[in-house]
DNA sequence: AGTATTGAAATAATCGATTATTTGTCAAGC
DNA sequence: GCTTGACAAATAATCGATTATTTCAATACT
C-alpha cells in the first residue's frame, strides 16, 4: 500500500537531497519513474481529466515498453488518479463538482481526525517538523506569473498538511489523507490561481500550527476544518464558473 | 493450536478451488482473474501474512506469464493486501496488533460516518437492499466444521455491511470502507472460528438494520459502532493469544 | 430509413526471451 | 576472527513480438 507513498516526490525531490550519498532509494525502476511523472502530469492538469490514455501513444511519448507503462499506471490507480477497465484500458480520473465535494467532506473528516490523533500522541519531533514546514511555506511566495514557483509552493503546502497529521501513528489513515490531498491538489492546480481576497491563507496555516504545537485540540481542529472547508467552497465556485457539472 | 495455521509452505492453490461458481463473466482478463484468486487466497489466509511472493514460483503455480501476474498483484496493492518495493518484489501485507487496532478505529470512524450519510440520503431501494441482505445473512449458519459454509457466511456478512453504507452516495468513502473490510476480514478468517459466547451477532445486525431503515440515525450509528468495536476487541484477544505482536 | 452484420484497423493483453538488480557465498586481505 | 570484494545464483524488470478484444465504418438486409 505504501509503495506509492514514498514521502517526498515530484517537485520536492529535486530541491533538497543535495547530500545523501545513497539518495537513489525509491525511484529506481522505470515503472516508478513513470508513476511519478504521470502523477505530476495528472495533478498539474497536463493530462486532461477524464481523457483516455492510449497505451501505444504513451509508450512512444515516454520511450518505454508496455510493461513499465502498465506498472506505473497501476500505481496511480491506488492514488485515485487513474481509472481502469478490463480490455478498455486506462483513463485519467474525471473531475466533477460531486467529486470535489466528496473530497472536501472526507478531508474534513479524516484530516481533522488525524490531527486530533496527532495532537494526542505526537512527540516533540513532530512539533518541530510542523514549525519547520510552516516556516518554509510562509517564506515562499506564490507568483502566478512563474509556474515553477507555483509548483514549489504546492509542494511545500502539501508537505505542511501532511506534516500536521504525520504524528498520528496511523499509516492507513495517512495513506487515505495523502490520497485525498492528491485529488484535492488537482482541483487547486486547475482552478485556483490566487486565493480570494478575504482570506489570509498564511495566517490560517499559522493558526493551525500554533494550535497543534500548543496541544489545543479543539482550537487546532476547528481551524483546520474551516481551512479545508473554505478551500472547498472556493474551489467549488471556480469549478462552477468553468461550467463543470 | 486447533486451527489450520500450517502456512502451506508457499503452496499456492494448485487447481481451482472447487468452491462456489466462480465462472463470472468470461470476459475477464487473466490479470483480473488472478487478482480475484489472490485476494481470496490472502484474505482466507492461504497465503501467509507477511510472506514473500516469489514471482517465478507464482508464475508456475498459476500457469501464467509475468505480465498478468504483476497486473493482478498491482491491483491488490490498491486493496492494501499486498506491499511492494522496487526491485524487491511483492509480499503479502503483514498483520499486527497495531494494524488491527487501526483498522477497527478507522472502521468506527468511516463506516459509521457512511451509515449516517446513507440514512440521510439513502432511498427506498437502499432500505430494501438492507432488509434483503439482513435476511440472507440471518438465514445462513456458520458451521465451523464445513469451511465452505464459513466462506459463504463471510461473503454474506461482507455484503450486509457494504449494503448498509451503500446509500451514502460517496464513491471514495465506499472505496475506503471496502478496503478496511478486506483487511478486517482477514483477521476474522484467521482467528475467529466462533464468536464469544456473550454476543448474539445476529441480533446486533438486526438492530443496526432496523435502526437504519427506521432512519433513526443515533440509534443505528451507535449500534454499528458498538458492533465494530466488539468485533475488534474480540479479534484482538484472539490475536494476542496467538502471540502476534 | 433504420438496423444488423461483418471484417479490417485500432487497441489492449499476454507471452517468451533478455537485461538489470539483488542476494548469497567464498576467498583474500587486514 | 572479522570485514571486504568478487563472483555466481536467484530474482525482478524490461523488451519486442504475438494473440485477443474492441471499435468503427462499410455493406447487406428488413
Amino acid at each position: 500500500m505504501d509503495s506509492s507513498d514514498d514521502g517526498a516526490r515530484g517537485a520536492l525531490t529535486e530541491e533538497d537531497a543535495p547530500s545523501a550519498a545513497f539518495a537513489d532509494d525509491g525511484k529506481n525502476t522505470i515503472g516508478s519513474q513513470l508513476a511519478s511523472r504521470l502523477r505530476e502530469a495528472i495533478i498539474s492538469g497536463e493530462l486532461e481529466a477524464g481523457s483516455k490514455i492510449n497505451l501505444d501513444r504513451a509508450r512512444k511519448t515516454f520511450n518505454v515498453s508496455l510493461s513499465p507503462l502498465r506498472e506505473g499506471l497501476a500505481r496511480l490507480i491506488s492514488d485515485g488518479l487513474v481509472e481502469f477497465q478490463d480490455n478498455r484500458g486506462y483513463r485519467v480520473a474525471p473531475i466533477s463538482l460531486a467529486n470535489l465535494e466528496e473530497v472536501t467532506t472526507l478531508r474534513e473528516e479524516l484530516e481533522v481526525f488525524a490531527l486530533r490523533e496527532s495532537i494526542r500522541v505526537g512527540d516533540v519531533e513532530w512539533e518541530g517538523n510542523i514549525m519547520r514546514a510552516l516556516h518554509r511555506l510562509n517564506r515562499t511566495e506564490r507568483d502566478a506569473a512563474r509556474p515553477e514557483t507555483l509548483e514549489h509552493w504546492e509542494a511545500l503546502h502539501r508537505e505542511f498538511h501532511l506534516t500536521l497529521i504525520s504524528g498520528c501513528g496511523k499509516p492507513l489513515l495517512l495513506h487515505f489523507c495523502n490520497l485525498l490531498l492528491n485529488l484535492n491538489d488537482r482541483y487547486r492546480r486547475a482552478f485556483l490561481v490566487r486565493t480570494s481576497g478575504d482570506r489570509n491563507v498564511g495566517q490560517e496555516h499559522s493558526e493551525i500550527a500554533q494550535g497543534a504545537v500548543a496541544r489545543d485540540v479543539e482550537y487546532a481542529c476547528e481551524k483546520l476544518r474551516q481551512h479545508i472547508h473554505r478551500t472547498g467552497t472556493n474551489l467549488r465556485n471556480h469549478l462552477a464558473t468553468k461550467g463543470v457539472a
